[in-house]
RNA sequence: GGCGCGUUCGUCUAGAGGCCUAGGACACUGGGUUUUCAUCCCAGGAAUCGCGGGUUCGAAUCCCGCACGCGCUACCA
């Protein structure tokens, strides 16, 4: 409910020429977190009346992208469905005089002065048009297909949105909203014109900027909680000192009064940081849960439970969770350079050393035994405790940097790794 | 060109006349914890608040002008 009492409807009405794209998250979440904030209805739309640059799968990909995110919906409500309604709102306006034919298109016309003034919902700026630059324009296209303008005005009537959230450059268009709204003698809703997304060249994000699509978020191993709520932060800030604000606190928050009307620049570093953190305040089991749905086509995938409290700490991405890991289920492959990285003479006489040493080693191996065993066996051969564990870790996994050596050999099996550092100790430096 | 919007650290921002010698977060730099990496902790650099005029005892905050950026100017949305 409003001040006025009337119930809050928002809608999020994405075109389908493309896949969801992430600009259009921003859009989405506010529109969402306005109807949750007064308890109304949060709609779809889908709006897809130019049959020229219509992508099929597109409308699947919006509806999918939103469930991910957590944007529940109603509807969809579908513009192509609806076609032949907007043609007898177009013939009524013919008949009011407000509009005419021409070319087998309905045009509305527009007056040749006056002016249009409104008060954007964001930054509360008073805009005014003056009337004498508008030019008449087209609501019914020739193919029976309404125009944005004309379809805005007849479904956003006939849903009651209000208010309608919607990116920047609407604004201009503005005028001719105001008044097809009038000419039909209906109630003008209010607006609240988002500001551009912007790539790192303060440009609109596009595909150039690797600006990608939600899906392709999804793919690369990013949470849908961190990318609302990253997405929030650019041009919202929640009261208080803090930044990570799940979708319910944003909800009870929320106020298009406080969003700013500067365009702001998607910046993917801080988009990461805040996946990590979220990673991070994640329970293991529900961590475990994340990464199993993620990981598809992981071989191991059902064997991943034990590792996560070990990469939990290392992972801003669910997808970094593979590089991190391949060498437990994998053979790994060994590169002399990386050997090299570590600071220790006749690697190949310490190898075989600690092939020895683990061999005496009473199985199961015990942590504070390994450790205490290594440690002297380092003093023995005056090299450095790191370089000592850095030595055995590559040898186990190929890798400088892995999860903690000890419990990852532990997950692995000692077998595994006992035969590994053989092998390594046998063919080094050649592999 | 016309119309419209915008302008605080590299980025996201706090800021609604004195609390601002401009605060926080990310990133960056240095240090500590640590068998790697990461986490965590501490410290640091970083914006003469686009520029120029006003108003005021006092302006990042109000007003005007300019510059720059962006958007719209389709039978696309």
């Amino acid at each position: 409910m409003d001040q006025a009492g009337k119930k809050v409807v928002t809608r999020f009405a994405p075109s389908p020429t493309g896949l969801m794209h992430i600009g259009g998250v921003r859009t989405a979440l506010y529109a969402y977190l306005v109807a949750k904030k007064n308890n109304g209805a949060f709609y779809l739309r889908i709006e897809d009346t130019d049959r020229t640059r219509f992508v099929p799968e597109a409308t699947e990909d919006i509806i999918e992208s939103m469930k991910w995110l957590g944007l529940n919906f109603e509807g969809p409500v579908v513009q192509s469905e609806r076609k032949d309604m907007y043609s007898k709102y177009a013939k009524e306006l013919v008949e009011k005089g407000a509009a005419y034919e021409k070319d087998g298109a309905i045009w509305f016309k527009m007056p040749q002065e006056g002016k249009v003034e409104f008060t954007d919902l964001i930054g509360n700026r008073h805009v005014t048009f003056d009337l004498s630059k508008e030019k008449d324009f087209v609501l019914l296209k020739s193919d029976g297909f309404p125009t944005y303008h004309l379809a805005h005005v007849v479904d956003d009537h006939l849903m009651e949105t209000n208010p309608v959230i919607r990116a920047d450059e609407w604004m201009p268009s503005v005028p001719k909203h105001t008044l097809t709204f009038q000419a039909f003698g209906w109630e003008v809703p209010q607006y609240a014109h988002l500001p551009l997304i912007l790539g790192t060249d303060r440009s609109k994000l596009s595909k150039r900027h690797g600006a990608r699509s939600v899906s392709e978020f999804r793919k690369d191993g990013f949470l849908p909680e961190a990318i609302l709520n990253y997405m929030a932060l650019l041009g919202w800030t929640p009261p208080g000192e803090v930044e990570i604000v799940s979708l319910e606190e944003m909800a009870k928050t929320f106020e298009l009064n406080d969003v700013h009307s500067t365009p702001a620049v998607f910046d993917i570093t801080k988009l990461e940081w805040m996946n990590g953190e979220y990673i991070r305040k994640m329970s293991d089991e529900e961590l475990t849960k994340r990464l199993e749905g993620y990981l598809v086509d992981h071989p191991a995938k059902d064997k991943i439970a034990p590792l996560v409290p070990l990469v939990k700490e290392r992972i801003k991405k669910l997808s970094d969770f593979i590089p991190l890991t391949d060498f437990i289920w994998e053979e790994p492959e060994y590169d002399m350079e990386v050997f090299n990285k570590i600071k220790v003479p006749n690697q190949k006489e310490v190898l075989e050393k600690i092939d020895v040493t683990l061999e005496g080693l009473p199985k199961p191996w015990k942590k504070e035994e390994f450790e205490a065993t290594f440690r002297k066996l380092a003093e023995d051969l005056q090299i450095k405790v790191g370089d000592m564990f850095q030595l055995i870790r590559v040898a186990v996994s190929g890798q400088l940097v892995t999860p903690p050596l000890f419990e990852s050999i532990e997950i692995m099996g000692e077998d595994k790794a006992l035969q590994r550092v053989k092998s390594v100790a046998g063919k080094y430096p050649a592999f």
